[in-house]
Formats: structure tokens, sequence, C-alpha cells
RNA sequence: GCCCGGGUGGCGGAAUGGCAUACGCGGGGGACUUAAAAUCCCCUGUCCUUAACGGGACGUGUGGGUUCGACCCCCACCCCGGGCACCA
């Protein structure tokens, strides 16, 4: 008799798989390949249950797929470039390397702790040379194709961070790591990669993705992306010959309703308009102010609409209408044309507008049928598609094909034409920061921008460098680094002092698992064509955007170079709900982590792995519970104990073979057993294959546990061979959430070799069938009864025993029956008059 | 405002249009024990009714609808969570 004891046999299975290289994948093109992958973790240095559900699922989808026969690649790796090791290394003065290293240190051995059955060999972490050289090789190629390219523009600055971010970094107008800071706007020459050149393979490749990926993932890119059909409309500056301004609209067909055109504030063309107009000086104090906000950035959204008129007009080129041209705070600079027509009758925010400053209302779209719009009666705008009306030759067209001849003739007219514009800007990948990879570019005085060549890569980050986190660059201040030579002249040159945004690390970072000792190309061809696309990759939704849309953008330039020839990275995404505790997501800030390997400790990890897989489906955030971690540990104890039991006695004996069980001699006890084995094991692995719900599974296989205490004594009148073969379908389906459970229950009923090269059981129809079964009886759709059948039962005879029944005869009791509805094997509804 | 999710016992949650509340937690009772822990067994939606066995009504956010039958499908609405948002 021993006891379950989770640190001794957690501990020796781990070091039997480490020993046995047991999860080791190779490239194998006899066998088919199944790559499951969860997002690469930054060694922040504490792993918690929140990131242990993550790995846990994966874990068991990993271990579940080998148990099918599948070569099975699960390789982990650290996003270890960012701002976190830097800020360490200027509040401890420890060197960020130092830092980061013995964070990954820690977090590895609770994952060893926990046993996931990784590839260790393919570790991975981005600050290494001989990672990071790729990411430099991968600027280069862009640099070459024009798809990397350097300006000055405006970006968002974070204080905080003392760093440009990226669009997709700003949350709310504040930095995604610093939730309360709003980001500055600020004019500054950096490196952009032309992810707008993608804007449309981005989005229409999404059709490829609509079965794998969550709906909420791909809306979410989609609103990124932001596609939206217009058209581009020149209005000639009365009075300023050769002067004009562009505004970009999707509502072409209410042109005629225009009662302004309105430019954001910092449209390049308003200095230039404001020349000779009295009241200039009174503008301009406006003016100012509404720049100032802009540059505020985050109040801009909650601002109250305002403007100003400049003293200047254009012509409306359909109607020839004058129309003023105003300023105002709602009109963007970076989206369309930075101007707008203002349309007050249709369009809400130009309503809004023409109400504070008295601008005309018209009405140009009345709905085809029910109440017309009227311009003293409107209290909104109204966005209505309809027929044109008061809109001169275009007058009584449907919305729709106005809208094509307004197009067709502007473009004929050369005032101009149909226009697409995105959302979606260019990705800003220069940071002012220092623990990330330096961009490989040259500054030379004779020859302009210079790009490293290939042979000189990596362009190695130095690292005996003294960080202050003031000022700009710290690599500016690295004499040594930044004075070179020209590649091209050998004259005095200067490097680039800005480092690679660390989302350029993660956006291929999968690829690399693929052949990470490869020192000639970031992969090698045939190692990725055997392994992609990813067949599942597990992740928090905190990169729907981010990261998502960036790995996407990678994969489609990868397949331009010629590296690759599928077109998306990851076939199925599955976005796991948080761990919470106290109603917050699990994190350092809030203060109520649970330790991953307190919890090892505690209960062990199979335990801990069971509990995050138990208790709420897996989209689902769930909510940590003491007592559901120890309800847990009291289901695989008494797993542990039922098979204990019998082990000894069942270790010689071998398992009925499915095929062979003769169900005709089988005792009820056995087919009870044999029964609940067979539904439980088609449930699991529908859960597993399609279902992804495993906390069902847990649940199920608690029931099969419950029914075999159920069957207690298991040692009289019951063929040891069919109990064997229960409780060996038992250990298999525990075995993914729970391997080294697994593992010890396989050696325990007298088995060599470990799980590893053992199949998922075999299922067999006849031995989960049910020899009779419980039909409710409803009257009008009302339980009233319920009757045991045998199966194979006919429609008629199910329902004239239903109707025979003795409490349904009496409740009958010669009324008429008006219909019956006989569902076999499950009900029987009769409907009276 | 628009777009996604979601709303079921005391709690986490389960249910192809067919017994609502599986499984687990918590609670109550019992067995084992000198005792405790552990373990095992039974009960546990609300209300009404019965001495009791039992029987009945109500019940999945609200109101309608479709259906023999609705947590599930349709329409309208309320609440919660998330995303997007002066994007022209």
């Amino acid at each position: 008799m021993s006891e379950y004891d989770p640190q001794l046999i957690e501990a020796k299975w781990q070091k039997t798989w480490e020993e046995q290289g047991a999860f080791h994948a190779d490239l194998d093109p006899a066998r088919p390949k199944y790559y499951v992958l969860e997002m690469l973790p930054y060694p922040s240095g504490t792993l918690h249950m929140g990131h242990m559900r993550n790995y846990t699922i994966g874990d068991a989808v990993a271990r579940y797929k080998r148990m099918r026969g599948l070569n099975v690649l699960h390789p982990i790796g650290w996003d270890s470039f960012g701002l976190p090791a830097e800020n360490a290394a200027i509040k401890n003065a420890i060197p960020p390397r130092e830092w980061t290293n013995s964070n990954i240190a820690q977090m590895k051995a609770v994952c060893k702790r926990f046993g996931f059955s990784y590839d260790w060999r393919r570790e991975i972490s981005t600050c290494e040379p001989e990672y990071y050289r790729w990411n430099q090789w991968f600027f280069l190629r862009m640099l070459e194709r024009g798809l990397a390219y350097r300006k000055r523009s405006k970006v968002n600055w974070c204080p905080q961070c003392q760093t440009v971010l990226a669009n997709e970094q700003v949350v709310n107008g504040c930095c995604w790591r610093h939730e309360t800071t709003p980001v500055e706007s600020k004019e500054i020459e950096q490196w952009f990669l032309k992810i707008t050149a993608y804007s449309d393979a981005l989005l229409d490749d999404m059709a490829q993705l609509k079965d794998g990926w969550p709906d909420r993932v791909l809306t979410m890119q989609q609103n990124w992306i932001g596609k939206s059909r217009g058209a581009r409309v020149r209005f000639q500056v009365a009075k300023m010959e050769g002067k004009s301004v562009e505004v970009f609209t999707t509502r072409i067909d209410t042109i005629y309703g225009a009662s302004a055109v309105i430019l954001a504030p910092d449209h390049p063309l308003l200095p230039g308009l404001f020349a000779g107009i009295p009241g200039h000086a009174a503008m301009e104090m406006v003016w100012n102010r509404l720049r100032q906000r802009i540059l505020r950035g985050a109040e801009l959204a909650a601002a109250e609409k305002e403007g100003f008129f400049t003293g200047r007009f254009a012509v409306n080129p359909f109607s020839g209408d004058t129309l003023p041209i105003w300023v105002a705070n709602f009109v963007l600079a970076e989206y369309g044309t930075g101007a707008v027509m203002c349309v007050p009758g249709h369009d809400q925010r130009d309503f809004e507008f023409a109400e504070k400053y008295h601008l005309p209302v018209k009405i140009v779209v009345q709905p085809v049928d029910g109440p017309q719009l009227h311009p003293d009666r409107m209290v909104e705008a109204h966005a209505i598609y309809g027929r044109a009306v008061n809109s001169g030759p275009y007058s009584k067209l449907t919305s729709a094909n106005a809208t094509e001849k307004l197009i067709a003739d502007a473009r004929s007219k050369g005032f101009g034409g149909a226009e697409t514009t995105y959302r979606l800007k260019d990705w800003g990948i220069s940071r002012q920061r220092y623990w990330g990879t330096p961009i490989p570019v040259i500054y030379c005085e004779k020859c302009g921008i210079v790009p490293v060549p290939d042979n000189q890569l990596p362009v190695r980050l130095p690292e005996a460098v003294h960080l202050t986190g003031e000022g700009k660059s710290p690599l500016a201040s690295v004499l040594e680094f930044v004075n070179t030579t020209c590649p091209k002249c050998s004259g005095k040159a200067r490097r680039e002092t800005d480092t690679m945004d660390t989302f350029m690390d993660s956006s291929w970072y999968f690829y690399r698992y693929t052949d990470t000792q490869n020192s000639t190309a970031p992969f090698a061809p045939e190692p990725a064509r055997y392994w992609f696309p990813i067949d599942q990759y597990i992740g928090g939704i905190e990169h729907a955007i981010l990261h998502l849309i960036y790995s996407r953008f990678f994969c489609k330039v990868m397949r331009d170079l010629g590296m690759i020839s599928h077109n998306e990275p990851v076939q199925r995404l599955f976005s796991q709900g948080m761990v919470q505790k106290d109603g917050r997501a699990m994190s350092k800030s809030h203060g109520n982590v649970v330790g991953a390997i307190d919890m090892a400790q505690k209960y062990g990890c199979d335990t801990a792995r069971v509990y995050t897989l138990f208790a709420a489906p897996p989209a689902k955030d769930l909510e940590w519970s003491e007592q559901g971690i120890e309800g847990c540990s009291r289901f695989l104890n008494k797993v542990y104990r039922i098979i204990e039991r019998h082990a000894e006695r069942l270790r010689g004996v071998a398992a009925a073979a499915q095929e062979q069980v003769d169900l005709a001699n089988a005792t009820p006890k056995e087919k009870a057993l044999l029964r609940r084995a067979h539904q439980t094991l088609k449930r699991v692995t529908n859960d597993f294959d399609v279902r992804w719900h495993f906390n069902t599974s847990v649940a199920l296989i608690m029931e099969l546990v419950n029914e075999l205490q159920a069957q207690e004594p298991l040692d009289t009148d019951l063929d040891p061979a069919i109990l064997k073969l229960v409780v060996e379908m038992l250990t298999l389906m525990v075995s993914p959430m729970a391997p080294h459970l697994g593992e010890e229950l396989w050696e325990m009923l007298g088995h060599r070799g470990g799980l590893l090269r053992v199949e998922w059981p075999a299922y067999r129809e006849e031995l989960a069938k049910e020899e009779q079964f419980e039909v409710v009886i409803q009257i009008n759709g009302r339980l009233r009864g319920k009757i045991l059948v045998e199966d194979g039962l006919g429609e008629d005879e199910l329902g004239e025993r239903a109707l025979t029944d003795p409490r349904i005869s009496h409740l009958i009791d010669g009324k008429a029956v008006a219909k019956m509805v006989v569902v076999p094997r499950k009900l029987v509804n009769i409907v009276l008059r």
C-alpha cells in the first residue's frame, strides 16, 4: 500500500523524460506533423498560475496529439529584449543581460517543475546575437525592397518609456505599458516598415483564417486595418490661382449638401491660406491652441468640436457653390487627405459642427419611402441611403448610382476619382532605448544611408554600457559603437543608435524553432515547409492586433522573399481566458498572484494542471479558488487509490483487447464498466479534437472514476482482463492532463517504457451502447413519467408502451390523443386535445 | 454610437431543439475511529401539499414568437465584460 506522493512521482518522471529526450521532435517526412505553440513569454522572472494555464492547455494538446501518432513540435523560448530589463538595470545597477538571464533561469526551472513536454533543444532567447542577427537580416531585406524606410513624421512618444511607440502600442491614447500615461506627439525621424503595402493581403487572407481563428480577433484586425472605399475630390480655392484642397469622402453622393470644406489644424496648406487675410492674428491664436491640443493627443477624443473660418472659400466642382474653408479640431491630418467636406444633413459630426457655427443644413438624400426629411426639423444628421435630391443632374438617382456617376464624372473632368483609404499606418520600429536589436544601418557623410553588409552581421549590441534612463538613445553615448567607417567609401561614418521594437523579434520567432542552429539563414526551407503552418497557436487576447498582425505581415514578406510558400503562419488560434483572483487579473501589480511553484509544492503540478483545466472552459476567465484546487487534489488521490488497490493483481494480467471483449458472456458489472469507459472515451476524444472543452473532459473522467467506485468490490465477479482494460483506458485518458500520474499508473499496471509511444485507446461503439434506455414520457410537453425499455424498439411499440403505462393511462383517462411524438431511446410526447 | 462575447442553484460550471442544474466546491446528516484527519455513503433549486411514501406548481436576465416540446432558434429590450471610435 502506498500513498499518492506527487512530489516523488513528478520528480521521477521528469528525470526519466529528460534522460530519454522524450519530447524531442525531428523532421520526419514519413510522419504527419503537429505544431503546437504557446506565445513567446517575456522573462519577467515569475510565473503565476495565469501563465501556467496557457502552457497547461498547450501541453495537454501536445501530449494528446502525440498519442494520436502525430510528430509533435512543442517548443518554447524567451522574448528577452525589452524595457523592463533596462529599467531594472538603471534601478539596481545590474547589467540587462544578467537580469534577463537570471529571470530566464528561474522561469525555466518552473516550467521544468511543471513537466511541460517541450523540446528544450530548440529553446531560443531573442537577446542572443545568434538570434537578433536575423532581425537585422530581415530589416536589410526589407530595406532592399523599399519595405523599410526612414522618414520624419509625427509619432507617439511615451514620456515614461522615453521612447517612440507604434500605433499598435497606444491603447486609449495611453502607452500600453503605462496605462495612465497619455502619449505625446513628437516629430522625429525614424525607421518604418511598410506594413501598409500588405493592407489588402492582410485583409483578404483573413478568409483563410475564418475557420481556425476566433471571430473577435479577426474583427479586431479588420477594424484596425480599417479599409474604407470612397472618393477624392479637388476643390479650387477661390481667388488663389492654382491652389486647391482635396477632400476624401465615402459619401460623394452627398456632395451637393456640402456647406463648407474643413481642414485639419495641422494641414500643410494652412499657412499659405492665411496670408493676407484680415483678422489673421486672432485666427492664429485659435489655430495654435488647436494644434497644441493635438500634440497632447489624448485630449482630442473628449474635446468639444471647435474651429474657425479661414476667410477663404473653395468652389464645389460639381455644383459651383462657393463654400467657406474652415479649420476644425475633429478633422484628422493623418487620415484620408486631412480635409473633409462638411455635409451637416447627412453626417452627425458635420451636423454638430454646423449647429455650433451656424452653417446651413441641406438635404440631398431622401429615403425611398417613409417620411421625408426636412432641414428645419432636424435634431440629428441622417446618414441614410436612398435617392438623391437637390443634386443637379444627379437628382433622382439612387445613392449607389449617384455615387458611381459622380466618381466617373470627377475622373473624366480631372478633379477627382475613386479612392480607398486605410486606418492602418506603417509600423514605426525605431526605439530610443538600449536593450534591443541595433538597427543595422550606417550614416556616411558622403554616401548617406548605407546598410551594414550581410557579412558584418550581427551588429552587436555593446554590453558594457552605463544606463541612466535619461536623454536619448543610450547607444549614442557609446562612442566605440557609434563611430565606424563607411562600408562603401571607408570614410568616417556613424552607426544608427536606435534599436528595434521588440515586436520585431517575436514576428518570426516560430520559424526559428524549426531550425535553431542555422548560422547561414534565419531558417532553412525544408524544416519550415515540413512544420508550417502552426497547427495550433495559444495565447492571450491582448495580442489580437499587435503581435498577430505583425506576424502575418512578416509571413507575407518572407513569402515574397521566396523563403516560404504559405500565406498565413497560423492555422488555428486559441485565445485563452485570464486567470483572476478576487475578480481581477492575476498580476504582480495587483498583488494577487498565485505562484506556480507554490502550487506545485503544495499539491503537485498535476493537480494544479487539472484544476486550471477543470475550473472553467479554456476560453473563459477563471476565478482562482483554493477550495477548487483541493477538490482536484482529492480527485487525483482517488484515481491513484483505486488503481493502486488492484495494481498488484492486475500487473501480470494482459488487458482484454478491445475487439476481443466478449459482451455476450460479460457480467452486468463488467458491462457497466465497459460501457462507461467507452462513453467517456468518445466524449473526451471529442472534447480534445473538436470542442476544446477540457473542463468537461475532467468531469467525464471523474464520472468514470465514480462508476468504478460504485462497482466496488472490483476483485470479485470481474474478469481481471476487463478491469485492466478499463483502468488502462482511465490512465490513458487522464495522462494528457496529469501526465506524471498517468506515467506512474501505467507503470504500476505493469508496463515498461513509459507512455510515450502508447496510443490513445481505441473506441468500440458496441461497448458504449446502452442495452436499456430510460425513456421520458411527456404529456403536452410536460414530464409525466419514465419507463425503462430495451434498445431496438420500434416507434409504434414505444408509443404503445407509453400509453399503456399505468401512470400515463390514468392521466390520459379517455381524453383524445391528438398526436404522438416518439423519439427512439429518448422520449414520447403525448399531445392531448 | 458601431462590432464581438456573455447572463443557468449558495459558488465554479454542465446540457445536437427532448429528464434543466452533469462534474466539482460549499452546506447538512451518517459510517469508520478512543479521537481527529483522511476515506466512504446519503441528502442539498424555490414554493405548495402529505403523518409518510408521494404529488403538484414555479424555475435558465425581461417581454413576445416559432414548435408536440425552447437555456438552445427568431424578434424586441435590459444588464455585464471586451474591442473600435470625431476614420469623413
